[in-house]
DNA sequence: TCTTTATATTTAAATATTACAATATAACTA
DNA sequence: TAGTTATATTGTAATATTTAAATATAAAGA
């Protein structure tokens, strides 16, 4: 065990946990930051109409996601595999639907790790 | 007033609050979050001896930051005014070295928007 | 099977970021 | 004032990011 006594626990330490990086990266735009906010209430930021899945449990299809943003398909389909491979979100494949959700454990996790990390 | 009760809240209202992009992106460089940590403990990551001023009064200068890096003295500063324009540190000039530290109301300002904007 | 719909991948252009060499500026020192 | 030290700015190259058009793939329905 290490003088403070906290095992594994890179920011104690003082160094930057190399993890935090890629999550930041991810959040640092402002197009996907607007895109995390909106699937914290898909029911609310999103047509309800014609829903081919329980928004609570699969999220949000590309395309609703899409017209939301008003950019092209394969820009918002890129951003969002760049949040997917910063564990952000979870998707999960429905029919030829691709829904997106929060990853709400990794984003508390990142949220606390930065406070460890640049945290007073 | 609004339906949360809250006024002037971005975050409340699910709305993104642009100025969390600048602060997001200056972290979102290894180099840059690794100074801000370094900055935390600035007698225990830096060397004391020749100090020209109070290291958690002033913070640390530009040399030091630039030493400890290890990368070329245009591009220590060119990040150093990247994270003091972002609010992220406070620059000093005592004679002819401009010393950094960190502004920890901003920094604990950022944590905690970050907290409210993609917190669940 | 053919067509349509939804999403991903590829390619490419525009822009942003990171880095360093060269130079400029600012401040001290002899 | 001339020379030195510390930092900032400018110019430039390499790389990364953002975007969209074109194309590929995957799944559904006629």
């Amino acid at each position: 065990m290490d003088q403070t006594g906290i095992r594994g626990n890179a920011a104690a330490r003082g160094r930057t946990p190399d993890s935090l990086i890629p999550a930041l990266k991810a959040i640092a735009n402002p197009v996907r930051l607007q895109i995390l906010v909106w699937l914290k209430e898909p029911r609310a930021n999103f047509p309800m109409d014609n829903v081919i899945a329980d928004p609570d449990e699969y999220g949000i299809c590309v395309t609703q996601i899409q017209t939301k943003t008003g950019l092209a398909q394969p820009t918002v389909s890129n951003h969002m595999s760049v949040l997917e491979r910063a564990g952000l979100v979870i998707s999960t494949r429905v029919r030829q639907w691709t829904h997106y959700r929060r990853n709400e454990a990794n984003l508390a996790k990142l949220v606390s790790e930065l406070g460890n990390t640049i945290g007073e």
